[in-house]
DNA sequence: CTAATATGTTAGAATGATCTAACAAAATAT
DNA sequence: ATATTTTGTTAGATCATTCTAACATATTAG
């Protein structure tokens, strides 16, 4: 059995892995709001239920299980945010706080229900990929707009900061999924970029906003 | 704060109350199935707390401050069990373990929106009140079905046991809230009642299951 | 290449929730 | 009204999760 607190740490160490590719207990401590020493506990814990390879000055790294257990609490805390949203109506921006306490309910039919009832959705409401009944997400490539060029027209197909502050940002510029938005220009000397869409002016992005924007180009 | 743990002593002892007047330490111990000195100590820390009354062998008895917080996580449970019921299509067998694990999420908003989606609902799918947003319960006087005479005519309108095996036999015999049944005789020996209802040929219910059916009186 | 800084570990303590064993009080039965 | 049973409390231990203080290893900078 997994405990609650165990879930938490299996999960930030899966997003983690995911952001900034190699985690090590500084990272994961600053993540989770943990002193240090705790988390090499917990490490030293979790490797023993071989959920982590855990080795001393190493990066942390989920074992195949860690992962697949990891994937399935995301996978209910996706499916949990795409319900509020869609069938309460919750803005994105006050979904992650919610999903976070629930995601640690056990009941296959309660998640199964709501899979069924939103259609088996593939993405969150930030348009993150909700894992399937393995664990196993679909990643999806999209390019961050930051890397984009002058000229180039985009689509808005998920946000990489879910915190309520950023996606109220978005909401403020009317900035949601599926949003077509033209490159202007680019600021070299702080790389913010010059966009337009819908019927409104262009507009300036900064590249904290661009990084953390995922799109589609369009041909 | 309360912690998870002090929510579920208060919800049992205030539950218990209601069911059987008078709590002690013994039957509340029995109804957590947690030992007897671990109930001891937790009700001097919710004593100190000033959420009960605790006095060494005397009875356990919620303050005012008590009854308002466990109402609370009931209208909480309630609401979660009428929402799984009426907007996601779950028996009203399958409710309670499930809001039995959300009932502790901490989120006026998400209660709010259940309330708000369901139309203000005053009974749970149990036929049990939901506590108000004070937590106070509007309690209303059924009659149990074993306390009724031959020939009274009764309309189903609240169960009192929810354990899921109980409620599937309601099931297997088409009883649900609403219906309404007649007493065509008792029987002596095992208070037994024979009733019809529908057009189902008469069938007999146990002292047992009758005890736990409230029921309106027609005139 | 050493010194300084950042990162990681060990040891030991604290807290919350639980338990068992032993003792104490209250209720019940003979 | 005493003995027995049931109920309740105290004391002390255990386990999970967290912390701080002290020490150890890695990384980075001068």
């Amino acid at each position: 059995m997994i405990s609650r607190t165990e879930e938490n740490y299996l999960k930030a160490l899966f997003n983690l892995s995911n952001e900034i590719g190699e985690v090590n207990v500084n990272g994961l401590s600053k993540a989770l709001g943990i002193k240090m020493p705790t988390v090499t506990s917990m490490m030293k814990k979790l490797a023993e239920k071989k959920m982590v390879h855990y080795e001393s000055y190493k990066p942390l790294k989920l074992t195949e299980k860690g992962k697949k257990e990891a994937g399935l609490i995301i996978r209910k805390h996706r499916l949990i945010e795409m319900f509020l949203a869609e069938k309460m109506g919750f803005g994105w921006e006050d979904v992650h706080d919610i999903a976070e306490q629930m995601e640690h309910v056990q009941s296959v039919e309660l998640f199964a229900k709501m899979d069924e009832l939103l259609g088996f959705p593939k993405v969150d409401p930030h348009g993150s990929p909700i894992p399937d009944k393995n664990g196993k997400v679909a990643w999806i490539d999209y390019n961050r707009l930051s890397d984009c060029k002058t000229g180039d027209n985009v689509k808005l197909a998920a946000v990489i900061n879910t915190s309520t502050e950023f996606l109220k940002f978005l909401n403020s510029r009317e900035m949601k999924l599926g949003l077509k938005l033209k490159i202007k220009s680019i600021e070299t000397f702080d790389h913010s970029m010059i966009v337009s869409y819908g019927n409104r002016p262009a507009q300036a992005l900064s590249d904290t906003v661009c990084k953390r924007l995922m799109v589609e180009k369009l041909k």
